[in-house]
DNA sequence: GGCTATTATGAGCAATAACTTGTGTTCAAC
DNA sequence: GTTGAACACAAGTTATTGCTCATAATAGCC
Protein backbone atom coordinates (compact mmCIF):
# COMPACT_ATOMS: atom_id res chain seq x y z
CA UNK A 1 0.00 0.00 0.00
CA UNK A 2 1.31 3.54 -0.65
CA UNK A 3 1.39 6.27 1.09
CA UNK A 4 -0.35 7.66 -1.34
CA UNK A 5 -3.11 5.25 -1.14
CA UNK A 6 -3.02 5.22 2.52
CA UNK A 7 -4.24 9.01 2.48
CA UNK A 8 -7.91 8.13 1.81
CA UNK A 9 -8.04 4.77 3.86
CA UNK A 10 -9.88 5.09 7.29
CA UNK A 11 -7.68 5.49 9.62
CA UNK A 12 -8.49 1.58 11.40
CA UNK A 13 -10.57 -1.18 11.84
CA UNK A 14 -13.37 -1.28 13.92
CA UNK A 15 -12.85 -3.78 16.62
CA UNK A 16 -15.99 -3.17 18.46
CA UNK A 17 -19.92 -2.79 17.85
CA UNK A 18 -19.93 0.71 18.71
CA UNK A 19 -17.31 1.68 17.00
CA UNK A 20 -18.98 0.31 13.76
CA UNK A 21 -22.12 2.48 15.00
CA UNK A 22 -20.29 5.94 15.07
CA UNK A 23 -18.61 5.07 11.40
CA UNK A 24 -22.50 5.16 10.49
CA UNK A 25 -23.54 7.88 12.41
CA UNK A 26 -20.62 9.97 10.78
CA UNK A 27 -21.63 8.73 7.11
CA UNK A 28 -25.32 9.62 7.73
CA UNK A 29 -24.58 12.48 9.43
CA UNK A 30 -21.85 13.66 6.30
CA UNK A 31 -24.34 12.75 3.74
CA UNK A 32 -26.70 15.31 5.32
CA UNK A 33 -24.21 18.18 5.72
CA UNK A 34 -22.71 17.74 2.64
CA UNK A 35 -26.05 17.69 0.47
CA UNK A 36 -27.67 20.73 2.35
CA UNK A 37 -24.57 22.69 2.95
CA UNK A 38 -21.88 21.39 -0.09
CA UNK A 39 -18.71 20.38 0.69
CA UNK A 40 -16.69 23.70 1.38
CA UNK A 41 -19.21 24.44 3.69
CA UNK A 42 -19.79 21.26 4.72
CA UNK A 43 -17.25 21.70 7.87
CA UNK A 44 -16.07 18.45 9.78
CA UNK A 45 -16.95 20.67 13.11
CA UNK A 46 -20.27 20.53 11.27
CA UNK A 47 -20.49 16.92 10.34
CA UNK A 48 -19.36 16.03 13.88
CA UNK A 49 -22.32 17.94 15.59
CA UNK A 50 -24.60 16.55 13.53
CA UNK A 51 -23.55 13.13 14.36
CA UNK A 52 -23.50 14.19 17.85
CA UNK A 53 -20.02 12.83 18.20
CA UNK A 54 -16.87 15.08 19.15
CA UNK A 55 -14.80 16.19 16.02
CA UNK A 56 -11.45 14.18 17.63
CA UNK A 57 -13.60 10.77 17.31
CA UNK A 58 -14.34 11.93 13.88
CA UNK A 59 -11.08 12.18 13.27
CA UNK A 60 -10.15 8.90 14.45
CA UNK A 61 -11.88 7.19 11.99
CA UNK A 62 -10.98 9.31 8.48
CA UNK A 63 -8.02 10.68 8.36
CA UNK A 64 -9.17 14.05 6.37
CA UNK A 65 -12.32 15.26 5.19
CA UNK A 66 -11.87 14.03 1.73
CA UNK A 67 -11.83 10.32 2.82
CA UNK A 68 -15.09 11.09 4.35
CA UNK A 69 -16.43 11.90 0.58
CA UNK A 70 -14.28 9.25 -0.87
CA UNK A 71 -15.95 6.69 1.27
CA UNK A 72 -19.38 8.22 0.74
CA UNK A 73 -19.15 8.34 -3.31
CA UNK A 74 -17.45 4.67 -3.23
CA UNK A 75 -20.45 3.20 -1.68
CA UNK A 76 -23.03 4.89 -4.05
CA UNK A 77 -20.83 3.60 -6.84
CA UNK A 78 -20.43 0.01 -5.56
CA UNK A 79 -24.40 -0.28 -4.77
CA UNK A 80 -25.20 1.24 -7.86
CA UNK A 81 -22.94 -1.48 -9.55
CA UNK A 82 -24.17 -3.87 -7.57
CA UNK A 83 -28.31 -3.17 -8.71
CA UNK A 84 -29.91 -6.07 -10.73
CA UNK A 85 -30.03 -6.18 -14.02
CA UNK A 86 -33.64 -5.55 -14.33
CA UNK A 87 -35.95 -8.11 -15.78
CA UNK A 88 -35.09 -10.15 -18.88
CA UNK A 89 -36.21 -8.21 -21.89
CA UNK A 90 -35.93 -8.73 -25.02
CA UNK A 91 -37.54 -5.66 -27.24
CA UNK A 92 -34.55 -2.70 -27.29
CA UNK A 93 -37.44 -0.25 -25.98
CA UNK A 94 -37.44 -2.38 -23.23
CA UNK A 95 -34.25 -2.80 -22.68
CA UNK A 96 -33.69 1.10 -22.88
CA UNK A 97 -36.27 1.96 -20.67
CA UNK A 98 -34.94 -0.79 -17.86
CA UNK A 99 -31.91 1.47 -18.43
CA UNK A 100 -33.24 4.86 -18.21
CA UNK A 101 -35.23 3.45 -14.70
CA UNK A 102 -32.42 2.13 -13.16
CA UNK A 103 -30.45 5.24 -13.74
CA UNK A 104 -33.97 7.67 -12.11
CA UNK A 105 -33.42 4.89 -9.16
CA UNK A 106 -29.90 5.50 -8.57
CA UNK A 107 -30.39 9.42 -8.61
CA UNK A 108 -33.52 9.89 -6.66
CA UNK A 109 -32.07 9.01 -3.56
CA UNK A 110 -30.25 12.13 -2.71
CA UNK A 111 -29.82 13.99 -5.85
CA UNK A 112 -27.91 16.70 -3.75
CA UNK A 113 -25.46 15.17 -2.37
CA UNK A 114 -24.83 12.92 -5.64
CA UNK A 115 -24.00 16.59 -7.47
CA UNK A 116 -21.33 17.32 -4.65
CA UNK A 117 -19.97 14.19 -4.67
CA UNK A 118 -19.60 14.10 -8.00
CA UNK A 119 -18.70 17.47 -8.35
CA UNK A 120 -15.97 17.02 -5.96
CA UNK A 121 -14.18 14.12 -7.37
CA UNK A 122 -11.68 15.51 -8.95
CA UNK A 123 -10.42 16.08 -5.23
CA UNK A 124 -9.22 12.86 -5.49
CA UNK A 125 -7.07 10.73 -8.38
CA UNK A 126 -8.53 7.29 -6.63
CA UNK A 127 -12.17 8.74 -6.76
CA UNK A 128 -12.10 9.55 -10.81
CA UNK A 129 -10.54 6.13 -11.44
CA UNK A 130 -13.19 4.49 -9.77
CA UNK A 131 -15.86 6.74 -11.74
CA UNK A 132 -14.27 6.72 -15.06
CA UNK A 133 -14.08 2.28 -14.25
CA UNK A 134 -17.97 2.50 -13.54
CA UNK A 135 -19.12 4.82 -16.37
CA UNK A 136 -16.58 2.33 -18.75
CA UNK A 137 -18.64 -0.63 -17.31
CA UNK A 138 -22.13 1.08 -18.75
CA UNK A 139 -20.43 1.65 -21.99
CA UNK A 140 -19.65 -1.46 -22.48
CA UNK A 141 -23.03 -2.58 -21.47
CA UNK A 142 -24.36 0.11 -23.92
CA UNK A 143 -21.65 -1.08 -26.99
CA UNK A 144 -22.75 -4.68 -26.76
CA UNK A 145 -25.94 -3.83 -26.91
CA UNK A 146 -25.61 -1.67 -29.80
CA UNK A 147 -23.57 -4.11 -31.83
CA UNK A 148 -25.48 -7.14 -31.81
CA UNK A 149 -29.47 -5.99 -31.18
CA UNK A 150 -30.95 -6.93 -34.38
CA UNK A 151 -33.23 -3.85 -34.44
CA UNK A 152 -30.14 -1.08 -34.32
CA UNK A 153 -28.74 0.85 -37.06
CA UNK A 154 -26.18 3.25 -36.25
CA UNK A 155 -23.00 5.01 -38.35
CA UNK A 156 -20.83 5.12 -35.88
CA UNK A 157 -21.16 2.83 -32.97
CA UNK A 158 -18.04 4.48 -30.59
CA UNK A 159 -19.83 8.27 -30.57
CA UNK A 160 -23.62 6.37 -30.23
CA UNK A 161 -22.74 5.07 -27.09
CA UNK A 162 -20.91 7.72 -25.86
CA UNK A 163 -23.98 9.59 -26.50
CA UNK A 164 -26.51 7.04 -25.33
CA UNK A 165 -24.54 6.67 -21.88
CA UNK A 166 -23.88 10.49 -21.80
CA UNK A 167 -27.53 10.98 -22.25
CA UNK A 168 -29.17 9.20 -19.75
CA UNK A 169 -26.83 10.04 -16.56
CA UNK A 170 -27.22 13.96 -17.34
CA UNK A 171 -30.64 14.43 -18.36
CA UNK A 172 -31.69 11.68 -15.56
CA UNK A 173 -29.65 13.77 -13.24
CA UNK A 174 -30.94 16.75 -13.70
CA UNK A 175 -34.38 16.39 -14.20
CA UNK A 176 -34.37 14.46 -10.71
CA UNK A 177 -32.47 17.24 -9.17
CA UNK A 178 -34.50 19.41 -10.53
CA UNK A 179 -36.49 21.96 -8.12
CA UNK A 180 -39.78 22.07 -9.85
CA UNK A 181 -41.39 18.92 -9.66
CA UNK A 182 -41.91 17.23 -13.33
CA UNK A 183 -44.01 14.15 -13.92
CA UNK A 184 -41.24 11.72 -14.29
CA UNK A 185 -43.65 9.27 -15.36
CA UNK A 186 -43.73 11.10 -18.61
CA UNK A 187 -40.49 12.44 -18.67
CA UNK A 188 -39.46 8.78 -18.74
CA UNK A 189 -41.28 7.94 -21.77
CA UNK A 190 -40.18 11.13 -23.75
CA UNK A 191 -36.65 9.74 -22.91
CA UNK A 192 -37.01 6.31 -24.12
CA UNK A 193 -38.86 7.22 -26.99
CA UNK A 194 -35.80 9.91 -27.98
CA UNK A 195 -33.47 7.23 -27.64
CA UNK A 196 -35.30 4.28 -29.43
CA UNK A 197 -36.06 6.28 -31.86
CA UNK A 198 -32.55 7.46 -32.75
CA UNK A 199 -31.54 3.61 -32.68
CA UNK A 200 -34.34 2.47 -34.77
CA UNK A 201 -34.92 4.71 -37.66
CA UNK B 1 -31.17 50.03 -5.36
CA UNK B 2 -31.15 47.50 -2.46
CA UNK B 3 -28.36 46.68 -0.46
CA UNK B 4 -28.30 43.74 -0.83
CA UNK B 5 -28.46 43.99 -4.95
CA UNK B 6 -25.39 46.29 -4.58
CA UNK B 7 -23.38 43.49 -2.53
CA UNK B 8 -22.49 42.11 -6.56
CA UNK B 9 -21.85 45.45 -7.83
CA UNK B 10 -18.69 46.89 -8.49
CA UNK B 11 -17.28 49.12 -5.82
CA UNK B 12 -17.44 52.53 -8.30
CA UNK B 13 -17.32 53.57 -11.79
CA UNK B 14 -13.48 54.05 -13.49
CA UNK B 15 -12.80 57.58 -14.33
CA UNK B 16 -9.69 56.78 -15.85
CA UNK B 17 -8.50 54.66 -18.24
CA UNK B 18 -5.82 52.94 -16.79
CA UNK B 19 -9.17 51.50 -13.97
CA UNK B 20 -10.82 50.16 -17.09
CA UNK B 21 -7.60 48.32 -18.03
CA UNK B 22 -7.21 47.51 -14.04
CA UNK B 23 -10.69 46.12 -14.42
CA UNK B 24 -9.81 43.86 -17.38
CA UNK B 25 -7.17 42.34 -16.24
CA UNK B 26 -8.84 41.87 -12.59
CA UNK B 27 -11.45 39.77 -14.70
CA UNK B 28 -8.93 38.16 -16.69
CA UNK B 29 -6.90 36.91 -13.96
CA UNK B 30 -9.83 35.93 -12.71
CA UNK B 31 -11.12 33.46 -15.45
CA UNK B 32 -7.68 31.90 -15.54
CA UNK B 33 -7.54 31.17 -11.63
CA UNK B 34 -11.03 29.52 -11.53
CA UNK B 35 -10.80 27.04 -14.96
CA UNK B 36 -7.19 25.95 -13.08
CA UNK B 37 -8.02 25.55 -9.55
CA UNK B 38 -11.95 26.14 -9.06
CA UNK B 39 -13.40 28.57 -6.83
CA UNK B 40 -12.43 27.69 -3.67
CA UNK B 41 -8.75 27.34 -4.32
CA UNK B 42 -8.85 30.09 -6.74
CA UNK B 43 -8.02 32.43 -4.16
CA UNK B 44 -8.21 36.57 -4.44
CA UNK B 45 -4.82 36.77 -3.28
CA UNK B 46 -4.10 34.39 -6.55
CA UNK B 47 -5.82 36.30 -8.70
CA UNK B 48 -4.20 39.43 -7.70
CA UNK B 49 -1.06 38.30 -8.30
CA UNK B 50 -1.99 36.70 -11.61
CA UNK B 51 -3.29 39.64 -13.02
CA UNK B 52 0.01 41.55 -11.54
CA UNK B 53 -1.90 44.17 -9.53
CA UNK B 54 -1.75 44.56 -5.37
CA UNK B 55 -4.90 42.85 -3.26
CA UNK B 56 -6.11 46.18 -2.61
CA UNK B 57 -6.28 47.19 -6.16
CA UNK B 58 -8.70 43.96 -6.67
CA UNK B 59 -11.35 45.16 -3.45
CA UNK B 60 -11.17 48.81 -5.16
CA UNK B 61 -12.94 47.88 -7.80
CA UNK B 62 -15.17 44.76 -6.70
CA UNK B 63 -16.40 44.47 -3.00
CA UNK B 64 -15.91 40.48 -2.30
CA UNK B 65 -15.05 37.66 -4.64
CA UNK B 66 -18.61 36.92 -5.39
CA UNK B 67 -18.26 39.59 -7.30
CA UNK B 68 -15.94 38.47 -9.17
CA UNK B 69 -17.40 35.31 -10.15
CA UNK B 70 -20.80 37.24 -10.58
CA UNK B 71 -19.52 39.47 -13.86
CA UNK B 72 -17.49 36.61 -15.60
CA UNK B 73 -21.03 34.88 -15.41
CA UNK B 74 -22.93 37.83 -16.18
CA UNK B 75 -20.67 38.65 -19.28
CA UNK B 76 -20.83 34.62 -20.35
CA UNK B 77 -24.76 34.56 -20.68
CA UNK B 78 -24.93 37.97 -22.00
CA UNK B 79 -22.79 37.28 -24.81
CA UNK B 80 -24.11 33.42 -25.20
CA UNK B 81 -27.28 35.51 -25.65
CA UNK B 82 -26.44 38.11 -27.95
CA UNK B 83 -25.07 35.34 -30.20
CA UNK B 84 -26.53 35.49 -33.81
CA UNK B 85 -29.21 33.47 -34.53
CA UNK B 86 -27.86 31.81 -37.33
CA UNK B 87 -28.14 31.22 -41.21
CA UNK B 88 -31.85 31.22 -42.29
CA UNK B 89 -33.11 28.06 -41.87
CA UNK B 90 -35.95 25.96 -42.72
CA UNK B 91 -35.95 22.37 -42.77
CA UNK B 92 -35.88 20.91 -38.91
CA UNK B 93 -32.76 19.09 -39.14
CA UNK B 94 -30.56 22.63 -40.12
CA UNK B 95 -32.29 24.26 -37.26
CA UNK B 96 -31.44 22.01 -34.55
CA UNK B 97 -27.91 21.67 -36.34
CA UNK B 98 -27.67 25.65 -35.78
CA UNK B 99 -28.69 24.99 -31.88
CA UNK B 100 -25.99 22.41 -31.64
CA UNK B 101 -23.04 24.14 -32.87
CA UNK B 102 -24.42 27.44 -31.18
CA UNK B 103 -24.32 25.58 -27.92
CA UNK B 104 -20.86 24.11 -28.81
CA UNK B 105 -19.47 27.55 -29.10
CA UNK B 106 -20.32 28.73 -26.63
CA UNK B 107 -18.87 25.58 -24.38
CA UNK B 108 -15.61 25.61 -26.65
CA UNK B 109 -14.32 29.11 -25.14
CA UNK B 110 -13.91 27.35 -22.13
CA UNK B 111 -15.25 24.67 -20.68
CA UNK B 112 -13.47 24.14 -17.63
CA UNK B 113 -14.26 27.70 -16.18
CA UNK B 114 -17.89 27.56 -17.45
CA UNK B 115 -18.35 24.38 -15.12
CA UNK B 116 -16.85 26.09 -12.48
CA UNK B 117 -19.19 29.38 -12.94
CA UNK B 118 -22.13 27.25 -12.89
CA UNK B 119 -21.57 25.13 -10.17
CA UNK B 120 -20.96 28.36 -8.48
CA UNK B 121 -24.13 29.75 -9.43
CA UNK B 122 -26.15 28.92 -6.30
CA UNK B 123 -24.09 31.49 -4.06
CA UNK B 124 -26.11 34.28 -5.29
CA UNK B 125 -29.76 34.21 -5.91
CA UNK B 126 -29.24 36.89 -8.53
CA UNK B 127 -27.25 34.57 -10.67
CA UNK B 128 -29.49 31.75 -10.45
CA UNK B 129 -32.40 34.03 -11.33
CA UNK B 130 -29.60 35.39 -14.18
CA UNK B 131 -29.63 31.58 -15.57
CA UNK B 132 -33.04 30.91 -15.49
CA UNK B 133 -34.05 33.52 -17.48
CA UNK B 134 -31.41 32.45 -19.68
CA UNK B 135 -32.82 29.24 -20.08
CA UNK B 136 -36.30 30.28 -20.10
CA UNK B 137 -35.40 32.46 -23.04
CA UNK B 138 -34.02 29.14 -24.59
CA UNK B 139 -36.94 26.86 -23.79
CA UNK B 140 -39.56 29.28 -25.30
CA UNK B 141 -37.24 29.51 -28.66
CA UNK B 142 -37.99 25.37 -28.56
CA UNK B 143 -41.01 24.99 -27.69
CA UNK B 144 -42.37 27.82 -30.39
CA UNK B 145 -40.39 25.20 -32.97
CA UNK B 146 -41.91 22.08 -31.69
CA UNK B 147 -45.12 23.92 -31.61
CA UNK B 148 -44.90 25.03 -35.28
CA UNK B 149 -42.71 23.39 -37.42
CA UNK B 150 -44.86 21.24 -39.91
CA UNK B 151 -41.98 17.93 -39.37
CA UNK B 152 -42.54 17.57 -35.76
CA UNK B 153 -44.71 15.20 -34.14
CA UNK B 154 -44.59 14.80 -30.48
CA UNK B 155 -47.00 13.78 -28.06
CA UNK B 156 -46.14 16.09 -24.64
CA UNK B 157 -44.56 19.43 -26.40
CA UNK B 158 -43.61 20.92 -22.66
CA UNK B 159 -41.74 17.49 -21.55
CA UNK B 160 -40.41 17.31 -24.80
CA UNK B 161 -39.10 20.83 -24.57
CA UNK B 162 -37.17 20.27 -21.37
CA UNK B 163 -35.64 17.02 -22.93
CA UNK B 164 -34.62 18.66 -25.76
CA UNK B 165 -32.95 21.87 -24.30
CA UNK B 166 -31.44 19.38 -21.43
CA UNK B 167 -30.14 17.17 -23.77
CA UNK B 168 -28.23 20.14 -25.84
CA UNK B 169 -26.67 21.54 -22.71
CA UNK B 170 -26.04 19.36 -20.89
CA UNK B 171 -24.39 16.88 -23.17
CA UNK B 172 -22.53 19.06 -25.47
CA UNK B 173 -21.05 20.23 -22.05
CA UNK B 174 -19.74 17.05 -21.21
CA UNK B 175 -18.62 16.06 -24.64
CA UNK B 176 -16.63 19.03 -24.94
CA UNK B 177 -15.02 19.57 -21.25
CA UNK B 178 -13.74 15.57 -21.90
CA UNK B 179 -10.24 14.97 -21.11
CA UNK B 180 -10.04 12.58 -24.09
CA UNK B 181 -10.16 14.47 -27.68
CA UNK B 182 -13.04 13.30 -29.25
CA UNK B 183 -14.02 14.07 -32.63
CA UNK B 184 -16.32 16.82 -32.47
CA UNK B 185 -18.17 17.18 -36.21
CA UNK B 186 -19.15 13.66 -35.74
CA UNK B 187 -20.14 13.96 -31.76
CA UNK B 188 -22.58 16.72 -33.90
CA UNK B 189 -23.70 14.56 -36.18
CA UNK B 190 -25.03 11.76 -33.98
CA UNK B 191 -26.51 14.47 -31.53
CA UNK B 192 -28.48 15.79 -34.43
CA UNK B 193 -29.31 13.13 -35.53
CA UNK B 194 -30.76 11.79 -32.12
CA UNK B 195 -33.21 14.71 -31.40
CA UNK B 196 -34.05 15.17 -35.04
CA UNK B 197 -35.25 11.21 -35.71
CA UNK B 198 -37.13 12.20 -31.78
CA UNK B 199 -39.18 15.20 -33.17
CA UNK B 200 -39.94 13.72 -36.46
CA UNK B 201 -40.51 9.30 -36.38
C1' DG C 1 4.58 73.40 -11.20
C1' DG C 2 1.06 72.89 -7.90
C1' DC C 3 -3.41 70.65 -6.54
C1' DT C 4 -6.90 67.33 -6.03
C1' DA C 5 -9.35 63.28 -7.22
C1' DT C 6 -8.37 58.86 -8.68
C1' DT C 7 -5.90 54.74 -8.56
C1' DA C 8 -2.37 51.52 -6.57
C1' DT C 9 0.09 49.36 -2.74
C1' DG C 10 0.82 45.51 0.68
C1' DA C 11 1.45 44.62 5.57
C1' DG C 12 -1.68 43.09 8.68
C1' DC C 13 -6.26 41.93 10.88
C1' DA C 14 -9.98 38.86 11.93
C1' DA C 15 -12.39 34.93 11.02
C1' DT C 16 -12.65 30.33 9.86
C1' DA C 17 -11.79 25.55 9.57
C1' DA C 18 -8.94 21.42 9.25
C1' DC C 19 -6.67 18.80 12.27
C1' DT C 20 -3.82 17.41 16.90
C1' DT C 21 -3.14 16.07 21.36
C1' DG C 22 -3.63 15.19 26.10
C1' DT C 23 -7.03 13.40 28.89
C1' DG C 24 -11.01 10.95 30.27
C1' DT C 25 -14.33 6.91 29.64
C1' DT C 26 -16.00 2.27 28.37
C1' DC C 27 -15.46 -2.39 27.17
C1' DA C 28 -13.92 -7.11 27.47
C1' DA C 29 -10.74 -10.55 28.95
C1' DC C 30 -8.89 -12.67 32.92
C1' DG D 1 -12.11 -6.26 40.40
C1' DT D 2 -8.11 -5.12 37.78
C1' DT D 3 -5.97 -4.03 33.68
C1' DG D 4 -5.05 -2.59 29.13
C1' DA D 5 -6.76 -1.60 24.79
C1' DA D 6 -10.31 0.58 22.23
C1' DC D 7 -13.05 4.47 22.00
C1' DA D 8 -14.69 9.36 22.99
C1' DC D 9 -13.92 14.02 24.16
C1' DA D 10 -13.05 19.10 23.07
C1' DA D 11 -9.92 22.84 23.92
C1' DG D 12 -6.27 24.42 21.40
C1' DT D 13 -2.87 24.78 17.47
C1' DT D 14 -1.79 26.05 12.89
C1' DA D 15 -2.52 27.56 8.50
C1' DT D 16 -5.16 29.77 5.27
C1' DT D 17 -7.84 33.38 3.26
C1' DG D 18 -11.04 37.08 2.53
C1' DC D 19 -10.68 41.63 3.22
C1' DT D 20 -9.21 46.55 5.39
C1' DC D 21 -6.72 50.64 5.89
C1' DA D 22 -3.08 53.84 6.17
C1' DT D 23 -0.07 55.41 2.86
C1' DA D 24 1.95 56.29 -1.64
C1' DA D 25 1.95 57.06 -6.53
C1' DT D 26 -0.24 58.92 -10.67
C1' DA D 27 -3.18 61.41 -13.83
C1' DG D 28 -5.41 65.28 -15.48
C1' DC D 29 -6.47 70.24 -14.91
C1' DC D 30 -5.44 75.23 -13.88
Amino acid sequence: MTADSRRLQPRKRPRQVRAELTRQRILIAAAHVFAEHGYAAGTTNRIAEQARISIGSLYQYYPNKDAILSELLFRHLDAAATEGPGLEEASLEGIIRNLVRAAIENHRDDPQLLRVLIEQAPRSPELLEKIDQYERSRAAYIRELLGNHPDVRVEDTETATRLVVSTIELVVHKVVAAPDPIDIGRFEEELVAMLTRYLTW
